[in-house]
This record gives structure tokens, sequence and C-alpha cells, in this order.
DNA sequence: GGTATCCGAGTACGATGTACTCAGTTATAG
DNA sequence: CTATAACTGAGTACATCGTACTCGGATACC
């Protein structure tokens, strides 16, 4: 029943902490830290990927470290600030992603939709966040520059083009969360996708007899006007909306 | 650092909940309740309208209600489960809304979308929830349903319906969590929307001149190139979309 | 009136984030 | 090499929040 805030950290410590180039202080009294930011916020998200969100807590982190819960404080303001950390870094598109570019514009949003929708599902956790106001590092921005690419020597005012690239991602997270919301391995109650639907089910089929939701009934009665998958819904908002886009400027694809 | 989950409650539980119509059992031995489950989820929901989702704890919402944290749990089987209701509750149409019809279906979705943006205002928590599959209760159909006149006197498959209208939704929601989350009143940092770009603004410059980000760097060198509001956002990309949809039809408005 | 039932409220416990403290360690100054 | 100063890691403890358990009292049916 608890999860944390993205965003909800100090934004002024997080972006310190997103910022500063692993900056090792040299010639500082003192021991040297046991760990490094980097190694915490890597065990978090591990532990995260493992089980989900619900599970994240400062405790299980520092037993996954092998290391006491307050210990995590010298490298974390809190854990708000962790979450902001651990989101810019399952967000950092890889080196093979970042080489990667589309033929076309199209092409190459189209492959921002499909490596965002596979980051989701490597990193579900990210769907059960609260994400309020992203936290830019350096994560979030290298992939933003590089959906940037797709417009290159093409003319279009860079306004449109950040009104382009938010679309496709609410497209891609609107879909994901329908869809890709792995409940987390542990968390209860353990409600897999199946018996989700099956718990609804006769509630919605009351609910269609009533006569109260006619065309809600109406569509329930075609065969497979539910069988969608994921992928398949987000390209199918996705395809939709670029046509659009496409028409809007006569972009040659 | 709290918050609930909505989803994350017993569906079946949810479900019985929302679908009882306030059914007054009567003919029992034993004193008639103080309250009524529909009294609870209105002095929640009242309460997360006012304070945001951080502050919705049981405590708070039966000291609204002059009782003790555990009276609740006589009307609801937990918080998960009273935020599923006030999900639905939430969202369900006003009957102004419902008497509404777009002249055209590019309208009627047109509407759908401003209707969503207009309740997302109205009811911000419901954008800091970690909503994981809906529960659909009685004002969520009775929204879907409303969405789907849109189609009335068309001939396109309930699929593509669905896909559709769930692509709308996630337009309006990515543009909803972007642009209109309001930091709860009281939730520490008290960060505004100002205040947030403004503890960006100084690593985002950085950022620029370091190289790293050339064509993110090359956007922001644009006089207005952030400078839209969450509703031209959310506008821009439905009517690529709808553009898309439309030509894919050849749907005549 | 007896009785079965249900309501409201109080007490208390477990989980979780984190403030505070202190002993031990180690890089630098002299 | 030694003294010093700062920093690290761990432990203890508290506040918050969800909620299990329990019981006295009220109420409708027989």
């Amino acid at each position: 029943m608890s999860s944390p805030q993205t965003g909800a950290g100090d934004p002024r410590r997080s972006l310190e902490l997103l910022w500063r180039e692993g900056g090792a202080q040299e010639g500082r009294p003192g021991p040297k830290p046991r760990f490094t930011l980097d190694q915490v916020v890597a065990t978090a998200i591990a532990l995260a990927d493992r089980s989900g969100v619900t599970a994240l807590n400062m405790r299980a982190v520092a037993d996954e470290l092998g290391t006491g819960p307050m210990t995590l404080y010298r490298y974390v303001p809190g854990k708000a600030e962790l979450v902001d950390l651990m989101v810019d870094r399952a967000t950092e598109p890889s080196p093979e992603e970042l080489a990667v570019t589309g033929e076309t514009w199209r092409e190459h949003l189209a492959l921002l939709a499909e490596g965002t929708w596979d980051g989701y599902a490597a990193h579900p956790w990210l769907l059960e966040l609260n994400q309020r106001r992203p936290v830019l590092g350096p994560g979030s921005l290298a992939g933003f520059d590089w959906a940037l690419r797709a417009f290159e020597g093409h003319d279009i005012p860079g306004r449109e083009q950040n009104l382009i690239i938010t679309g496709v991602m609410s497209i891609v997270i609107g879909a994901a969360r329908d869809h890709l919301i792995a409940d987390s391995s542990d968390t209860p109650p353990p409600t897999t996708e199946s018996e989700w639907w099956a718990a609804q089910e006769p509630y919605l089929i009351r609910a269609s007899e009533s006569g109260d939701y006619p065309r809600l009934a109406a569509v329930s009665n075609e065969e497979d006007a539910w069988s969608f998958q994921g992928r398949e819904a987000m390209r199918f908002a996705l395809d939709a909306f670029l046509d659009g886009v496409q028409a809007r400027w006569s972009l040659d694809q």
C-alpha cells in the first residue's frame, strides 16, 4: 500500500546528484566510502525489477548491499531522491540504442516508441511510480536528444518537435500502463491479468444486460472487440498520430 | 512519501461495493449505520481535492467525518478499495456531461478529451495515483458508453472504436500528467511549477553548453520552444491523432 | 422481554522512512 | 611519524500510517 513519488524529492538535491559526474572527491580526510552512488542506484533498480515497487524500501536496498538502512543516507538524502536517480538511470538509452537512427523521421519516432515500450517492459516499476514532473538528468536528456534526431534535415520548429515527441511518449505510456503493468510478482493480492478480467466479467455482463450501457453492450457483442495486445494498441494509436503529423507538415516520410 | 495504489485492492471486494446500488438492507437487527458508503467516498474525495493524495489517510478521512479511524472499516475493506471507489466516482460523468453530444464523431471525441481534462483539473489527485488496471464501476462504464456515442451511425468495428477512445485517453492523460499535476498544496517540498523549472534551469543550460546534447541545445535556442500550456499540448496531439483516424477510415467528419 | 446481530470506538501492533548519536578509520598537516 | 580533523557505517529510536482485535451498547425480530 505504500509507494514512492517521483519528483517528490527536493529537485535541487536530486539534480545535484544527477549531474555530479561521479566526482570522486580527492584529498579528503576520512575513510573512502564503501559503495558508490551508482552502486546504490543500480542495486535499487535491480531490486525493483525483481520485486516491484512495493518491495522497494530502504531496509531492503540496504540488505541487498549488506549494510544497515541508515548507511544509504550517506549517499542519497532520502528515498524520493533515490527514486529520482533510479528513474533517470533506467530511462537512459543504452549505447546500442544511441547508435541506431531511423531512416526516416517516421521510422525514428517508431523506434523511439518501441524502445520506450521495451524500457517499460524491462522496468515495469517505472509505470507504478507516481511520476510527477520529470527530473531531468543525463539519462532523460540523452534520450530526448536522441529522439530529436528524427527531425534533422527537416524544417520543423522546435516547439512542434517537442510537441510531437511528447505526443509519442503519451501514447506509449498510456498503452504501457493499460497493458504492461506486471503485477509485481509478490505484491498482494497476486492478481494476474486474466484473474483481473475474470473478476470483472460477471459485472460487465450484468451491466451489458441492464440496458444502461447500450453502446457498450453493442460493442461487447462483437467477437474480437477487446482482443488486442498492448503493443498492437500502441502501434495503432502511434500510426494514426504519425499519419496526422505527416499530413500536417506535408512531411516526405 | 506514501500513497495508495489504485487497483491494488482486491478487485472482487471493490467491484462488489461499486455495483451494489446502495442496497439499504432492511429488516436486520442492530443499529442503523451512522454513515453511508457514498458519504464516506464523497468525504474522501473532498479531502483529496483539497489536500492532495499524501494527506489522504484513514485517520484524516475519519476525522473529517467526526469518528474514529476504524469506523471506516465498517464501510470499506481497506484503503485500497476506498481509492477504487473514489476513482470511479470521480470519473463518473455528470448528468450535464451525459446530455451533451458532439455534432460529429470528431467533435464528440474532442468533448471527451476536454471533459477528461477538466476532470483531472478538478481532481488532480487522480493523476497522482498509481493507476494500475482500471476497476470498472458504474462511473467508468457510463463515461465509456458516452464516449462510444461518437461512432453512432458510422461503420467502424468495435475493436477500432475501443482503440480510438483509448488513444484519445492516453493523449489526454499524458498531457495532464505533464502539465496539470498540482503539487498538492501541502506536500513538502512545496515546489510550484515555476520553482521546479527554475531549479532545473542552470543544469539545462550547462547541459546545452556542454555539447553533449547538440540537438537539444539547438531546439532550446529557439525562442518559444518550450512555451506551451498543457491544454495546447493536448490539443496538438489530439488533432494530429484525429487527423490520422479520419484519413484512415475516410470518415466524413 | 429475550436474543441474535450489528455498530462505533478504543487499543495496539507491524511496516516503513528517517533523525540522532557515536565509535572507529583514515588522509592530511606539521 | 604523529596528531588532528573529518568522515564513515552502524545502531537506536521515534513518527506516521494501515489495520487486526475486542468489547460495550444499541436495535429489530421472535
